[in-house]
DNA sequence: CTCCTGAGTTTACTTTCACATACTCAGCAA
DNA sequence: TTGCTGAGTATGTGAAAGTAAACTCAGGAG
C-alpha cells in the first residue's frame, strides 16, 4: 500500500480545545475569495480580460452579481480601475489586477493543480501553466524558509501570536 | 514606485475569444471546496479534529450542513470514515483525511499565507506553520519543473489538450 | 437630434442556502 | 426499562443568491 495512504493530520492540537477561530487567516481569505464568481473573475483577469462585458460573456455571470463582485474586489484592493478608450467611443472603465491580487496566485495555482490532477477531462486540462522564461510547467509547492521542499505530512501548525481561546460563556 | 505595481495578467488570451470554461480545473475544484464550511472542516481535520461533535463545537456549523459537507467529502474521497471507541461507549464514526485530501494542502496554504499577509490581526497570525524537520516557517511557492522559483508575473497560461470553444448557438 | 453601445442599476421572481431547533437512533450503564 | 450520549435526520423560517428583463446614462456617430 502507498505510504501516503497513511497520511496524518499535520497538527496535534487537542480537538477538545475551545479555540477561537474567528481570526483564522484561511477563513478571512475565504470571506473575500470564497464567494461564487470571485475567483472566476480573477481567473479571467489573469487570462487577459479586463472589461465588464468580457467577464459577463465568458463567465455567464448575472450582471448585478458581476457588478457587486467587481466593486468588492476594487474596494479590497485586489483589482483597480483604469480607463480605456476604443477609437470612436468614449472612455470606459476597465479592471486590472494589483500586486495584492497577484499574491493570490499561489492559492489559485493550488486549486488549479488539484483540479488538474483529480477532476480534469480524460484528455487533460483545459489550460496549461508554464514558466515564461523556460517554458516548463509550473505548480505550487510547499517550501520552508530554509529552502527545503516540504511534504504536506511534514507541516506542523502551532499557535501563533494571535492565538486565542473562545471567550467563556 | 514598486516594480510590482506594474503587475500584468499572466496570459495573453484574447478576451473576446468565446472559450468554453465548463472544464476549468479551478472551477471544478471550487465546486467542492468552494462551499462554505468545507475548507474550514478540512482545516480542523489538519489541526487534529476527527469527530462530528468536534467540528460542530469548534466551527459552530449547523448540524445539517456539517452532516452534508462531511458526506460529500467522503463521497469525493477527500475524507474517509473510520470508527473509534471510547471505553464504555459503542463504536462511533470518525473522519480522517486521505491522500487526495492532503493534496489540497498547497491550495489551503496559499489561502492561509494571503490571509496572514493582508488580513491578520496586528499582533500576527493565529496559527503558524512550520517544517516538522527543521522548524522553519513554510509557505506555498510557485516552482517550475526545471526547479526555478517563479514569480506570479512570469507564469503564462496557454490552451491545453482539453481546451474548447463555446458551442455555437 | 436621434440612434447605438458599453457599463452598469433596478426590479421582480424563483431557488437555494443558512440557521436554529426539535427529533431519532443505537447501544452502554445503572 | 429508563436514562444518557454522540451522531446524526427533519423541519420551518429568513436571508442570500440566481435569473431575466427592463431601465439608465454618457458620449460618439450619422
Amino acid at each position: 500500500m502507498d505510504a501516503r495512504t497513511e497520511a496524518q493530520p499535520y497538527a496535534g492540537l487537542d480537538p477538545r480545545l475551545d479555540r477561537d477561530t474567528s481570526n483564522c487567516s484561511i477563513a478571512r481569505t475565504l470571506e473575500i475569495v470564497g464567494e461564487k464568481w470571485t475567483i472566476l473573475i480573477l481567473r479571467e483577469v489573469w487570462y487577459g480580460s479586463s472589461r465588464f462585458g468580457d467577464f459577463e460573456r465568458v463567465l455567464g455571470c448575472p450582471r448585478n452579481l458581476l457588478s457587486a463582485r467587481l466593486r468588492m474586489l476594487v474596494e479590497e484592493g485586489i483589482l483597480a480601475t483604469e480607463t480605456y478608450k476604443e477609437p470612436g467611443s468614449r472612455s470606459r472603465p476597465k479592471y486590472v489586477i494589483t500586486p495584492k491580487g497577484m499574491d493570490l496566485v499561489p492559492a489559485v495555482m493550488g486549486l488549479l493543480q488539484w483540479g488538474d490532477r483529480y477532476r480534469a477531462d480524460p484528455e487533460g486540462p483545459a489550460m496549461l501553466t508554464r514558466h515564461r522564461g523556460c517554458g516548463a510547467h509550473v505548480d505550487a509547492q510547499i517550501y520552508c524558509a530554509d529552502g527545503h521542499a516540504v511534504e504536506a505530512e511534514d507541516i506542523e501548525s502551532v499557535p501563533g501570536p494571535a492565538f486565542r481561546m473562545k471567550p467563556a460563556d
